[in-house]
DNA sequence: TCGCATCATCGTATATTTACGATGAACGAT
DNA sequence: ATCGTTCATCGTAAATATACGATGATGCGA
């Protein structure tokens, strides 16, 4: 009976799996996109560049704070989003590695009939 | 009114959000790290490693198998899963272009109050 | 002070996800 | 042919996610 069967995940792969919900749907990988490419922050506008109501938008943006991808700054009535780049960086680090040590396997694919 | 906002997702966007999905669960990242260590494939040993059911485990296999990151062959009563190694590497090479060109902002992050 | 614009939150409906036990299908071995 | 092993699927319950309109809070400018 081996490992007992309860073994629980290790903090590392809840943090990737946490990042990779929070970039799994759409909206959330183009809002990353559009706030790195006002390199600057942004704010309302989003809703303006996504297929979204603004309460929905709000949502997205809220899920991607969450864990930590974007920052948020009152200005005056409107709120200046943008990435939050030490994250970014840790976050670009952990997934290369992650999908660096995937390749690593020495390829002893089974036959491809993908039942 | 800019641009009628109702721009839909492109199919990069999608597809790095499906495969986002597929990864956003710690029992899915845990299976591809130890697909990938086994190097050759696994079967139901997996369900020893995880602390899930065996079911569970399946449905979880079935989300990987949906996007393509891996294979299933059928092997006497048993079945053999193993990474998908061309779906692997489109996989990682997309995610390092896609968190590669948000690191290229310019960086004016604004006060990280994190409202 | 009174609106106006911006954004968050609430309430809510619907859909999807996660998990498990039970059952079913496939196959090797006896 | 029957049995045991392996794995998928079904049925189902509970939790989460997604989306939107309505409402609330905040601060700027008139």
């Amino acid at each position: 009976m081996a490992t007992a069967k309860t073994q629980d995940f290790t903090d590392d792969e809840i943090f990737l799996a946490d990042i990779a919900k929070a970039l799994s749907h759409p909206a959330r990988i183009k809002i990353m996109k559009l706030l790195s490419e006002m390199n600057a922050c942004m704010c309302g506008e989003l809703v303006n560049l996504l297929p979204l109501a603004q309460a929905t938008v709000s949502q997205h943006l809220k899920e991607l704070k969450r864990v930590g991808l974007i920052q948020g700054d009152i200005d005056g009535p409107k709120v200046c989003y943008c990435v939050n780049v030490e994250m970014l960086s840790k976050v670009t680090k952990d997934f290369q590695n992650y999908f660096n040590n995937l390749n690593k396997g020495e390829k002893i694919s089974c036959k491809p009939k993908t039942k």
